[in-house]
RNA sequence: GCGGGCAUAGUGUAGUCUGGUUAUCACAUAGGCUUGCCAAGCCUAUAACUCGGGUUCAAAUCCCGGUGCCCGCACCA
C-alpha cells in the first residue's frame, strides 16, 4: 500500500486532517502535491505560507504556557526555579513523545528488512569520544574579551595570525601566541583578551571506583551505532546496506540553552545510521522519482533567497548532481514529516548546508526545516548526512580493530555511512506549533490519530444515569489496548473541548438510547475531533474502528 | 558568557510611579443545582506578591544582591 503517496493522506490511516482547514496553497496543497503542475515545471515558487481557516498561531511563551497547563511539559526542578536546558514531560507529553518515537521507528526501521533497532549505553569511555573527534573539537579553548566581554573560540581569533589553527596547543601556548602577536578582539578590536580556557560541550564523568578513568555522556547517539557495527554485521548476517537505529538521550552542556525544546542539555535523538557499499547503494528510486520536494540549495541561498523551490526527486539527481540513494532517503524523510507527522507541506523546506556550514566529514547535508511561528522562522527538525567513511575509519584507528568487511563477491570494503537524524523533542514542539492552535472558539490540536496521547474519550451524557455503562465501556476499550480517557466532569461541551485541546481524535458518548431497549441499544455516538461530526456506532465496532485509525504508517520496504 | 527588559494563584492580569484595610478581575480546577450532545447559567471552595538582605512604625510597592525568563550580541565540533 503506497501510503507515502500523497493521496493516502486523506483517508484510512493516513490521518484525520481536515483538508478544508488547511490553506489551499498553489503548489502542493495540504500534503497533496499537484503532479500536473510540477512534473513539467519543477522550479515554480512555493506559495507564501499562511494560516487558513482563521487559525491563530501562538508565540513561544503562550504555547509553552498552554503545554505546561495541560501537563505536556515543564521545566525540570520547577520548584527550585528550574534548571536551564532541562525539561520534564508530563503525562500527555510523555505519551506523545513516545508515539512520535514509535512512529519514527515504524517508518525508518520499516524501510528495509536489514534495518535494526538498538538500545546502547548512554555513557561512552573516553577513548570513544577521542576517536570520534568530540574530545578534541569540544575542548577548543575559548577566549573572552575583557573590554566588550564577547566570547570566541581561540581558533577564530588565531585564524589570521596562525592559519593552521590551534590543534595540539595547550592553553598556555595559545595565550603566548595571542600576546606575542597582539591579537585583537574580532568584535571591538581590543587587545585585552583573557587567558584561553578549555570549553567542552560534553558532560564528563568520573568513571569507576578510583574516579581516575574518564567517561562522557554521549553527545550524540550516532557513535553507539558505529561502535556496534562489527557485532551488527554478524547479527545482520553480513549484508549491506545495514541499518542501525537508535532512539535515545544525548547530552550537551550548551552555553546558552534557549527556546524551550530547541536547545536542551539533555535531549532525545532518533537516528538511523545506514552502512552501505561505497561502490553502490541500490534503492528503488522509481518509487520516488516524481515526488516534488521544496528544496533550497546553496546557489539559490547565496542569491539571497529564503524560500524553497519545488524540484522533483528525479531532477535533483539528473540536473542537481545528487546520488539516487541520497535523494531517495531525503524523500522518505520529507514524507515522514509531511505524511506521518502531518506537517503542512508549505511549512517545510529541505535546506542544503554549504561546505562552510556542514561538519567537515559530511559530504552532503540537507536539513529538513519547519517554519515555526512560535520561534519566528525556519528551524532544523531533522537532517540527512552523507558521512562517508569518516566514522568507521576513525573508530578503526582508535580501537585498532579493522572495521572493513568482506562482501560475498570477495571485495573488502569499509562501508560508508548515511545518517538520517531526527530531533524528537524539537518535533514534539513542532507538532504543537504547527498543529495546535486556536480556531475561533476552539483550541484544537490536529494531531494525526496514531500520535495522539489519548485515542478516545468516553463520556456519559448524564453522569448519574449513564456513568456505569460508560465506565464499563472505557474498561473494555482499555483492555483492548486502546488509550482511553473517561470524563464525566462539567458539561458535555467542556469534555469535548478538553479532548480537542489534547488532540484526542475520537469521543464516544453514552446516552439514554444506548441503555434503552430497541434498535439503538448498545450504540453510542462517535464524534470525530476535526469535523465534530457524530455518527451512531455499535459499541462492538469501536475497537476495530479506533484500531484502524491509530495504526502507524509504514513505507513500502525495499 | 555580555547588554537591556521583565518577574503577583494553574493561566492571563489589576495594584508598584506616589509604601498604609482582608491584594483586583477573568479563565481554569473541585463540589453542588441544572434530564443536559459541543467551553451556557447560578451557588460554594481551593489558590499568588521569584528568593535573600536592607530602609521604615509599616514593603507586592523604595534600595542592594541572587535566581529565572524574554529580546539582542556571542556560541551551537
Amino acid at each position: 500500500m503506497a501510503l507515502a503517496r500523497a493521496p493516502g493522506r486523506g483517508s484510512g490511516r493516513g490521518g484525520h486532517h481536515s483538508s478544508a482547514a488547511r490553506p489551499a496553497t498553489a503548489p502542493g496543497g495540504p500534503g497533496l502535491p499537484d503532479r500536473d503542475a510540477h512534473d513539467r515545471t519543477p522550479y515554480g515558487p512555493v506559495a507564501a505560507p499562511g494560516d487558513g481557516a482563521g487559525r491563530r498561531t501562538m508565540k513561544s511563551d503562550e504555547l509553552f504556557a498552554l503545554l505546561r497547563r495541560r501537563g505536556v511539559l515543564w521545566p525540570t526542578a520547577e520548584i527550585y526555579g528550574g534548571a536551564q536546558g532541562l525539561y520534564d514531560y508530563g503525562p500527555l507529553g510523555a505519551s506523545l513523545k513516545r508515539q512520535v518515537e514509535e512512529a519514527w521507528v515504524a517508518w525508518f526501521v520499516g524501510l528495509s528488512h536489514d534495518y535494526y533497532r538498538l538500545d546502547p549505553a548512554e555513557i561512552l569511555p573516553e577513548a570513544v569520544v577521542r576517536a570520534s573527534g568530540h574530545l578534541e573539537n569540544f575542548t577548543d579553548p575559548e577566549v573572552s574579551c575583557e573590554t566588550c566581554h564577547a566570547a570566541f573560540r581561540a581558533e577564530t581569533v588565531l585564524e589570521k595570525i596562525r592559519p593552521e589553527g590551534v590543534d595540539g596547543l595547550v592553553s598556555a601556548q595559545i595565550a603566548e601566541i595571542l600576546l606575542a602577536n597582539h591579537a585583537r578582539c574580532p568584535n571591538c578590536g581590543s587587545t585585552a583578551l583573557s587567558v584561553p580556557r578549555p570549553f567542552n560541550l560534553m558532560f564528563g564523568l568520573d568513571f569507576g571506583v578510583t574516579g581516575k578513568e574518564r567517561a562522557y555522556l554521549r553527545p550524540e547517539t550516532a557513535q553507539s551505532s558505529y561502535l556496534a557495527f562489527p557485532r551488527m554485521w554478524d547479527v545482520g548476517r553480513h549484508a549491506l546496506p545495514l541499518g542501525v537505529a537508535v532512539v535515545g538521550k544525548a547530552y550537551r552542556n550548551e552555553i546558552a540553552p534557549r527556546q524551550v525544546l530547541f536547545r536542551m542539555r539533555a535531549f532525545t535523538q532518533a537516528e538511523l545510521q545506514i552502512f552501505f557499499d561505497p561502490a553502490g547503494f541500490p534503492v528503488p528510486f522509481a518509487r520516488v522519482r516524481e515526488e516534488p520536494l521544496p528544496v533550497l540549495r546553496v546557489p539559490r541561498r547565496e542569491s539571497g533567497e529564503e524560500s524553497p523551490e519545488w524540484v522533483t526527486a528525479a531532477d535533483l539527481v539528473a540536473s542537481g548532481g545528487l546520488p539516487e540513494f541520497y535523494v531517495y532517503h531525503l524523500v522518505h524523510c520529507y514524507r515522514f514529516f509531511r505524511d506521518v507527522l502531518g506537517y503542512p507541506a508549505d511549512r517545510l523546506r529541505l535546506f542544503e548546508k554549504s561546505d562552510r556550514e556542514r561538519a567537515f566529514y559530511n559530504r552532503l547535508q540537507f536539513d529538513i526545516e519547519g517554519r515555526l511561528e512560535s520561534l519566528g522562522g525556519f528551524k532544523e527538525l531533522g537532517a540527512v548526512h552523507y558521512r562517508g567513511e569518516y566514522d568507521l575509519s576513525r573508530h578503526g584507528e582508535g580501537s585498532g580493530k579493522d572495521l572493513s568487511v568482506t562482501l560475498t563477491d570477495g571485495r573488502s570494503v569499509r562501508p560508508h555511512v548515511l545518517e538520517l537524524t531526527f530531533g524528537v523533542d524539537r518535533n514534539v514542539w513542532a507538532l504543537a506549533d504547527l498543529l495546535l492552535g486556536v480556531e475561533g472558539e476552539r483550541t484544537l490540536w490536529r494531531l494525526p490519530a496514531y500520535l495522539a496521547p489519548v485515542s478516545v474519550g468516553v463520556f456519559p451524557l448524564i453522569p448519574k444515569a449513564h456513568a456505569a455503562y460508560a465506565l464499563r465501556l472505557a474498561d473494555e476499550l482499555a483492555a483492548a489496548n486502546i488509550a482511553v480517557r473517561y470524563d464525566d466532569g462539567g458539561t458535555i461541551g467542556k469534555r469535548y473541548a478538553r479532548m480537542d485541546e489534547a488532540g484526542t481524535p475520537f469521543c464516544v458518548t453514552v446516552d439514554a438510547e444506548t441503555l434503552a431497549e430497541g434498535e439503538k441499544k448498545d450504540t453510542v455516538t462517535l464524534r470525530e475531533r476535526d469535523s465534530r461530526a457524530q455518527t451512531r456506532v455499535a459499541v462492538g465496532e469501536l475497537v476495530s474502528r479506533i484500531r484502524t485509525a491509530t495504526c502507524l504508517p509504514r513505507p513500502p520496504r525495499y
